[in-house]
RNA sequence: GGGCGGGUAGCUCAGUUGGCCAGAGCGUUCGCCUUACACGCGAAGGGUCCCGGGUUCGAGUCCCGGCCCGCCCA
């Protein structure tokens, strides 16, 4: 083994290490071991990363956090599974890729939906360029976790739309949709219209505008009569109202046309009015009886309608303090499809909308999905000559100035109809992707009930009751005005979150949910299982009608009638949902005329599922067979095992043409393949009985007879696969193995579900508490529960026991780091620049328990990229751990004993070992509660504190001579290696490789267990010591020789003595002995060539310690006594005003009296001190003269 | 508007049942290439713990009121 060098270079390091644990498999989960109870579970799933960019500094943290955790607890002796995985971040990704291939210059999406539209398959090309970004990303984020060292089961990365979770997504879709929690509903939507897609609540942005309030003036008409001829109405004058008492009535000329007016913040909604909206209390009501209201240039007549909704102005008694009854003038324009307010008033009020509005509907959509405004999406009393037809095809914000401009060129009695425009700032909601204001649409859409007690209290209920609050439970009733029987809000979960101040935020979020809109109109994602017909369409005689009965029956599809579950529902198709698997009937309804549902999911559904997917469900029950019952002799070198139930062995093989017969085909060729890259074969398999598996588990022996195999009707075949990439160059030409195994229906996750869920933690940051975490649980719950109902005691698991919420990382001004403000810094760039482990230890260091953290961002000089000083924290601290290690092992020979004697140990020792034990707990303690940067800090105290300044420096004079010692130090380090090595894993290994090959030497009350696969650290064990081996006393002497050590290095270098230049002390006899008790360890690290109790001879500069005066002489060739006069007089007046503090202290008798008496005690103590130190300063200075 | 977090040394932050003369890292100053480490060693200086009240023998810590910064939700 070479020497170390004398910096670490992590670049030099990092890609072997990184190599050695992939070699020990280290990070490989077996869940047999859980299942077997020989290991108790760890498991973390990663928030998959969006596949639209590479990490940033906030994953970077949020991923080291995470390894943290998994590192320690693998180490612990947990079996532990920290499965990787990217999310494919549907409207995102879709987005991006868009936007890149405009800037090429390439066809973008709105040529590919062209295509489409004229059969050229502009769908299939188009994710085809965005599966080719995904494959681009997602190895560049799997490249960026493995440099930042994240030990994760790389064998089982998942890809939110890879086939397994694809799998899970239909059979969840399929239970929703059965057991009716998904149903579909036009409905106003949060729409995008440059994206064109339904956005769901969360996925909205309120931002401050500063806009404007329009005021419209509408005049008022009668409704017709048959005198009047169609479309003529007479108009209400002035007169008429004020003759039924209308306030303010006669300021206008009796014979003019009224009108009434409305306020608006979007005037361009004006073309889709249904009604003006008054509140009961409001003056007016009584004259405005009966009479209809003119919508212009629409030649529309809409109803006065009176709802509690509307806001009385102040002039009408309206509250003072409401900033809307200032603004408000009473009137509302009611525009239910473009507004969600005026969407419930529409509903409220809808007989008599329909009644009296001359459009007869209470939805008039006047726009298109791009937020033009258009007639042909439900505008029905559009009229083409009409004074409105000059806004079609204008953009909402053109419509907005058209409308101002038309209202300001129309008059009424000679007025304006733009009575007034006021500024006004408001809120207004804003697409999280396109950044465009969100438009309230009128579509239809799939939804899911969350608000389903089987979801949502579900969810609630998932909370550990220490953490729900009085408030949540007092909300509960309200939030559910229709209970179904039996729900309770008593709550049987465990799930506890860090800091627990996010409880509340869970809980908030669920007192105020609404149902899910899961739909998108998008190409990238998983398409909705739902296939829908014309319902008068022929197919429906009685013969299909019996086909779909016997598929219903079998579970392969569920239909339901769109208007049995949402009346406003208007499409007469008729739907149906296929489970998983079924093929055949997707074909054969498509062939009659079926359409599938074009859209895709909300890409949460997938995420939500990720506990599910990821551990193999809906598949989980397949029988768990091991590498070891595969291939009992080469089992180390199978990275993956896949099981598939294959019924009898001639449904296995098949035909000789089928497909199954070429998989057996190929599995023969593949396990006698011996021209691999590793040299092995690329696969072994085996046959078993299921029974066999389900009994013995993995005691279970392969069938080995072929009358067995033939006569069984219950296989399982079994893959075990040493080669994960493609193989090239057989006789199949390329084969990719997983991708073969995974279409003839093998998975490689059994077991997983059974043992890893619940997971231990999930880590993320807090908006994903909304995003995530809720629809986690209540996926999670509902479908690991039982029956049809899974709530109580039926509900599933939690989906994570713990949820750690990490701070943001800001900058050094406070802002989020953007891409816009040029401030993020790349963790690669960190790597490449400090090495992975300085990132890892900054950014741990920095985790404190709030909710963000300020990072100084500066640009490097050289690069000319973004970085921080705060990294440096990191850098020097594995450059000193390196460089305590390198000494260490200069000093540690190879021919250890093999047991060390504690009575051999000395003083130091003794102490080293009693802090290593405390260094324990306190890291035990601030892992098990999520404070990392608790740990790190105690892992620094440990290592630089104790173990370099203080340890080393205390070994130096005796190591070469005392074996025991250099036993200790041995094991000291090894301990230190292991503590240190969750957080700094590259450095840690690198110095473990060289020190491992010392066999260690036994020391009774130490344990340091070996690892548990391969020779690394990192399947070592976590490090124990038994408070046998503490002492005490040995700590106390040596933390007296630190404060011995400290005073006499103050004098030193107040006096600028030379560190080498050895000095002798003059002391007082009490002191002197201690200092020999202490057996030379003050002489070496104060520098003293002797100590006596004499007084010295020469020029001499003195100090104090407990009030004794002690005297340092040979600090140079002269004295300075000007300047030792100055030091002492300062340290004269230290102690005046200290005394003085604790003489008012002890002189308070409420103090004395009723303060626990050991401080009251501890005071006096520190007060004699004080006075015997102030009396030898005296003493010195008058020596002084 | 509601919720949450923060305001402690020049900077970034600890300070978990109220009890040390308030700590760490970086930066600053002074002295050192004391050979494990200058990505270092030793030492020093540096604070109205945001402001105002209150509880208490005692408040950075608890209570009330205010100011400022930030995040999340509406």
């Amino acid at each position: 083994m070479p020497e170390l060098d004398k910096t670490y270079s992590p670049e030099h390091h990092e890609p072997g290490v990184w190599q050695r644990w992939l070699d020990a498999r280290a990070f490989h989960a077996d869940p047999a071991k859980v299942l077997s109870g020989d290991k108790p579970p760890y498991c973390v799933l990663i928030p998959p990363p969006n596949v639209t960019a590479a990490l940033h500094l906030g994953h970077a943290l949020n991923n080291t956090i995470q390894d943290v955790l998994v590192r320690a607890h693998r180490m612990k002796g947990f079996e532990t599974l920290w499965l990787p995985g990217t999310d494919h971040a549907g409207i995102a990704t879709q987005t991006v890729v868009d936007k890149r291939l405009k800037e090429a210059g390439k066809p973008a999406l709105a040529e590919h939906k062209a295509m489409e539209r004229v059969g050229e398959n502009g769908r299939e090309q188009f994710v085809a360029l965005v599966q080719s970004w995904k494959d681009e990303y997602e190895a560049r984020i799997s490249d960026q976790l493995k440099a930042m060292g994240c030990s994760c089961d790389w064998d089982r990365q998942r890809f939110t739309m890879d086939e397994i979770c694809a799998r899970a997504v239909r059979e969840a879709f399929f239970r929703l949709f059965k057991d009716g929690l998904i149903e579909r509903g036009k409905r106003l939507v949060n729409w995008d219209p440059v994206t064109q897609t339904a956005l769901a609540d969360d996925e909205v942005e309120n931002r401050e505008i500063e806009g404007h309030f329009y005021y419209l003036r509408y005049p008022l008409v009668h409704p017709l009569t048959e005198a009047d001829g169609p479309g003529n109405h007479n108009p209400v004058t002035w007169g008429e109202l004020e003759a039924k008492g209308y306030p303010g009535a006669d300021t206008h000329p009796e014979d003019d046309q009224a009108w009434i007016t409305v306020a608006t913040t979007r005037p361009e909604t004006y073309l889709g009015d249904v009604a003006v909206a008054l509140n009961p209390k409001d003056p007016r009501v009584e004259a405005l009886s009966g009479l209809l209201v003119e919508i212009p240039l629409t030649g529309r007549t809409v109803p006065l309608i009176q709802d509690d909704y509307v806001v009385l102005p102040v002039a009408l008694g309206g509250d003072e303090n409401d900033p809307k009854a200032k603004m408000a003038t009473g009137f509302l324009k009611v525009t239910p499809a473009h507004d969600p307010n005026d969407w419930l008033l529409g509903l409220r009020h809808q007989p008599t909308i329909e009644a009296n509005c001359s459009a007869r509907t209470h939805l008039i959509n006047v726009m298109a999905p791009d937020g033009s405004i258009s007639a042909d999406h439900g505008w029905p009393d559009f009229e083409p000559h009409g004074g409105a037809r000059v806004f079609i095809g204008l953009s909402r914000e053109d419509a907005r100035q058209k409308v101002v401009k038309e209202f300001q060129a129309h008059t009424i009695n000679s007025q304006p109809l733009l009575e007034d425009i006021k500024p006004h700032t408001h809120s207004v909601g804003h697409s999280y992707r396109s950044h465009v204001p969100v438009e309230p649409y009128l579509s239809d859409q799939w939804y899911c009930r969350v608000t389903d007690d089987r979801l949502r209290g579900n969810a609630q209920r998932s909370l550990i009751p220490e953490q729900r609050t009085t408030a949540s439970l007092d909300a509960w009733g309200a939030s559910r005005p229709n209970p179904a029987p039996g729900e309770s809000r008593d709550g049987d979960g465990s799930m506890t979150f860090s800091p627990s101040r996010y409880a509340k935020t869970f809980e908030t979020w669920h007192d105020n949910l609404r149902d899910w809109c899961i739909s998108r109109q998008l190409w990238w994602g998983h398409r909705i299982p739902v296939w829908s017909i014309d319902r008068d369409n022929d197919w429906f005689n009685k013969e299909q009608r019996d086909q779909l009965d016997e598929w219903t029956e079998q579970g392969r599809v569920f239909t339901n009638d769109p208007r049995a579950v949402d009346p406003s529902a208007s499409e007469d198709r008729f739907f149906i949902c296929i489970a998983p698997g079924n093929e055949h009937i997707e074909q054969a309804l498509e062939a009659a005329g079926f359409e599938r549902d074009p859209d895709v999911l909300d890409t949460w559904f997938s995420s939500a599922l990720w506990p599910l997917s990821t551990l193999g469900w809906p598949n989980h029950d397949l029988p768990l067979v091991t590498a070891e019952q595969i291939d009992p002799l080469a089992h180390p070198n199978i990275k993956s095992v896949w099981v598939k139930r294959v019924g009898t062995f001639r449904s296995f093989i098949g035909s000789e043409d089928d497909a199954s017969g070429e998989l057996i085909e190929k599995l023969l060729h593949l396990r006698d393949t011996a021209s691999t890259a590793e040299g092995g074969q690329p696969l072994a398999y085996q046959l078993f009985r299921e029974r066999d598996l389900r009994e013995q588990g993995t005691g279970a022996q392969p069938l080995a007879k072929s009358d067995d195999i033939a006569e069984a009707d219950d296989l399982v075949c079994a893959v075990g696969l040493k080669a994960a990439a493609p193989l090239e160059a057989t006789k199949f030409g390329v084969i990719d193995i997983p991708a073969l195994l995974l279409a003839h229906g093998f998975q490689d996750t059994a077991g997983l579900l059974g043992a890893f869920n619940p997971t231990s933690v999930l880590t993320t940051a807090r908006e994903i508490i909304t995003l995530w975490v809720s629809r986690m649980a209540m996926f999670n719950r509902y479908f690991l529960g039982e029956g049809d109902n899974p709530t109580g005691p039926a509900a599933g698991p939690v989906p994570f026991h713990d949820v750690f919420i990490h701070a943001m990382i800001q900058d050094g001004e406070g802002r989020k780091m953007s891409k816009s403000l040029g401030n993020g810094v790349d963790p690669l760039d960190i790597i490449h620049s400090h090495g992975a482990d300085a990132m890892r230890f900054t950014l741990v260091e920095m985790t404190t328990q709030t909710q963000d953290v300020r990072m100084p961002v500066e640009v490097d000089e050289t690069t000319g990229k973004n970085t921080s000083p705060k990294f440096d924290l990191g850098r020097n601290f594995c450059n000193k751990l390196w460089n305590a290690a390198r000494f260490a092992l200069s000093k540690i020979p190879a021919d250890l004993p093999s047991s060390i004697d504690p009575a051999d140990l000395t003083l130091a020792d003794r102490w080293m070992l009693t802090r290593l034990r405390e260094g324990i707990a306190e890291i035990d303690q601030a892992l098990a509660s999520y404070q990392f940067s608790a740990y790190a800090k105690a892992l620094y105290d440990l290592v630089r504190r104790d173990f370099c300044d203080w340890y080393l420096e205390a070994v130096k004079p005796t190591i070469a001579e005392c074996p025991a010692q250099q036993g200790c130090l041995r094991l000291v380090l090894d301990s230190l290696l292991r503590l240190l090595h969750p957080v700094v894993p590259f450095i840690t290994e690198t110095i473990h490789e060289r020190l491992s090959v010392i066999p260690a030497p036994a020391l009774a009350g130490l344990t340091l267990d070996p690892p548990s696969k391969g020779d690394v650290l990192a399947t070592s064990g976590w490090p124990a010591v038994d408070a046998a081996l503490t002492d005490e006393d040995a700590k106390a002497t040596f933390e007296r020789v630190r404060t011995i050590v400290d005073a006499i290095r103050a004098v030193r270098s107040a006096n600028q003595v030379e560190p080498r230049r050895k000095v002798a002390l003059h002391a007082f006899a009490s002191l002197a002995e201690e200092i020999a008790a202490a057996s030379g360890l003050v002489e070496s690290l104060a520098g003293l060539h002797t100590v006596s109790t004499d007084a010295p001879d020469g020029a001499a500069a003195s100090f104090t310690l407990d009030g004794v005066e002690h005297r340092l002489a040979d600090l140079a060739d002269a004295l300075d006594p000007a300047a030792e006069r100055e030091r002492l007089t300062k340290e004269k007046a230290d102690l005046e005003k200290s005394i003085k503090a604790l003489e008012g202290r002890l002189g308070n008798p409420g103090y004395t009296e009723k303060a626990p008496p050991h401080l009251v005690q501890q005071t006096r103590d520190e007060h004699a001190k004080a006075k015997a130190d102030l009396e030898a300063i005296v003493k010195s200075l008058e020596a002084l003269g």
